[in-house]
DNA sequence: CGGACAAGCTGA
DNA sequence: CAGCTTGTCCGG
């Protein structure tokens, strides 16, 4: 701590808590603070209560005694509420608010103990824990960052050791399950540790914080290390704008504070890969880890119904205890072709083609106008499913095994697991059920072919899960059969050789080509006032322009610093407008 | 964000 | 021209 910040606080500048304020206001510390040493409290990161025109807002405290020559009088503070994010917290949140082009305010709200904090609670004496044997480990976390590659049936404990042992760490995890498993056996270990964001006041005496994308902004008094679990898991990336992504600002907090920070994941993604050395395992045991794949081709088997079902599918789903099978699409079906004429079924109105989400019923996808089932060409009632969904693929498969399979889509909201043996859903199946012996995924193809640029990667990270699904009890009976009419294709190969390295590279190779991140940033503009931001942009004449694309623009930069002073320099339009830096998704 | 204040619109 | 709506500005 510097000398200048141990002054006493006569005046302090403040961020308002309102996100569309961006400017600071200075306020007067009350007499009596000084007297009764309240004022001593007070810290970059505080949280205080200010008058602000005619009504009382909350504010962090971002400046002790500034500089202020504004001339007006200043009003004093009504209260100090809480205790805040630390202050070199409070610095990465300036820096993560303008990397990605958001109100410093919102992320100083993600930054804050839920409920005020009055007081601290004493520091617990952590145990401590020995030092990794494990040669990858300690190599991992050495003096700079690092990516191991762990397959998906590795253990991550040895990492989680290793960071606790270093002091008090930040761990972070994908979803509030794990990070609630991973909690638990620290605290039995004797780890003095929390959960973010509940226990937010264990970071600030001393602990190890646990949790998932928001910990990134954990304030952890002396952080000793900082450790990643799944990088490669989607939700470490904030959906709303700011589209922050915790990967990044970790990276950013241990440059700062020069810590160890690791991530571990099997299968590192192209970011990761460009920031900081990657550590593998040795082949054959991540051979191993992934060697639960199995590739079936449905047209190897005539008997194939619907081209969905092959003969060995079908035997598998028979004899496996608890079998999941995943189908991508929600509805009944989602392409169809008249029965009589052949003709494709389109939308008489826009012309896009239409799904059947129930048995009366056609939709078409994109602006939801729905006629009875009915071809517009020969008015024939009999379709033909191209593409069926999981509806659908539910009756076939009911018919075809002879007893009940069970439903499960983002909607499912119970799931009882007396009713049936068998699960079919779209992902979000592999997200509902705790353990299963047998994941088939019906048409694979449909991932792989994905047009998003993410959607290899989205396909690998769902057979990581589906691994690990049928991993979950630790046997080595379970299984995972992926359906493909292109069984040749690179990734089945390199999977079943265990050459995830060569994956990692052919990803980072297509993404170094189009110039996308991180070889090259984009932000998603949207929202009514997009169309007089762009124009504003335009004029600037710094950024590529792409769009717009329904309703949405994409601006594009090789370097992220030059992209968002470009949307900075541009005054924000009267109507709405969503920028999203880098989003996963557009 | 949300109140203050200004300018614009309406109806008798 | 009062009374109300809509828009713009700004706070310490």
């Amino acid at each position: 701590m510097g000398n200048v910040k141990m002054a006493i606080p006569k005046t302090v500048r403040v961020i308002p808590d309102l996100p569309a304020v961006s400017k600071e206001f200075d306020y007067l510390v009350p007499d009596d603070w000084i007297e009764t040493g309240l004022a001593s409290r007070l810290r970059i990161g505080s949280m205080v209560r200010v008058q602000l025109g005619h009504r009382s807002i909350g504010a962090w405290v971002s400046e002790i005694n500034p500089e202020s020559d504004h001339g007006v009088e200043l009003q004093p503070l009504k209260k100090l509420s809480s205790e805040g994010p630390l202050e070199e917290v409070v610095d990465l949140v300036r820096w993560a608010a303008k990397r990605w082009h958001g109100p410093v305010s919102r992320l100083l709200k993600t930054s804050s103990p839920p409920k005020m904090v009055k007081t601290i609670p004493p520091t617990r004496l952590a145990r401590p824990m020995s030092i990794s044997q494990n040669e990858v480990v300690s190599d991992a976390f050495g003096s700079n960052p690092a990516v191991v590659r762990l397959p998906p049936n590795g253990d991550r404990w040895p990492f989680i050791r290793q960071a606790v042992s270093m002091g008090n760490a930040l761990i972070l995890l994908p979803s509030v399950a794990e990070v609630n498993i991973v909690a638990n056996r620290l605290k039995r270990l004797g780890v003095y540790v929390g959960v973010y964001n509940k226990d937010w006041s264990v970071g600030l005496s001393g602990g190890t914080i646990v949790g998932s994308r928001s910990a990134a902004f954990a304030s952890v008094k002396d952080l000793g290390a900082i450790l990643m679990i799944d990088e490669h898991d989607e939700v470490f990336q904030e959906e709303s704008s700011p589209t922050w992504h915790a990967r990044d600002v970790l990276l950013e907090r241990a440059r700062r504070e020069d810590i160890p920070c690791v991530f571990v994941t099997p299968i590192p993604t192209p970011e990761i890969r460009h920031q900081v050395r990657v550590i593998s395992v040795d082949q054959d045991s991540e051979k191993q880890g992934w060697s639960k794949i199995q590739v079936v081709d449905p047209r190897e088997d005539s008997s194939a119904i619907g081209g969905l079902w092959p003969r060995m599918t079908v035997d598998a789903l028979k004899k496996a205890e608890r079998p999941v099978v995943v189908l991508n699409r929600t509805g009944r079906s989602r392409l169809l072709a008249c029965g009589e004429c052949g003709d494709l079924v389109t939308c008489t109105e826009c012309g896009g083609a239409m799904h059947q989400p129930s048995q009366n019923l056609l939709e078409c996808a994109r602006y939801g106008h729905s006629r009875p089932v009915l071809c517009s060409a020969c008015l024939s009632t009999h379709m033909k499913n191209l593409r069926l969904g999981v509806t659908r693929a539910v009756e076939e498969l009911e018919a075809l095994l002879n007893e009940s399979v069970t439903e499960v889509t983002k909607a499912t909201t119970t799931l009882d697991f007396q009713k049936s043996r068998i699960y079919l859903g779209t992902e979000a199946v592999l997200h509902r059920i705790d353990w299963a012996d047998l994941v088939v995924f019906a048409d694979f193809d449909q991932e792989l072919l994905a047009k998003r640029y993410r959607g290899e990667e989205q396909a690998m990270a769902q057979l990581v899960r589906a691994i690990r699904l049928v991993n979950t009890h630790g046997d080595d009976t379970g299984n995972v059969i992926v359906q493909s009419r292109q069984p040749t294709h690179d990734l089945f190969r390199m999977v079943s050789s265990g050459d995830i390295e060569a994956w990692c590279r052919r990803e980072s190779n297509r993404r170094e080509l189009i110039k996308y991140p991180p070889f090259g940033h984009l932000a998603s503009i949207s929202g009514p006032g997009s169309e007089e931001f762009i124009e504003g942009l335009k004029a600037l004449n710094k950024v590529e322009i792409l769009g717009p694309n329904e309703g949405a623009w994409l601006v594009k930069s090789l370097d992220v610093k030059e992209l968002v002073d470009s949307l900075s320099r541009v005054p924000r339009p009267k109507e709405r407008l969503r920028i999203a830096i880098d989003p996963a998704r557009f």
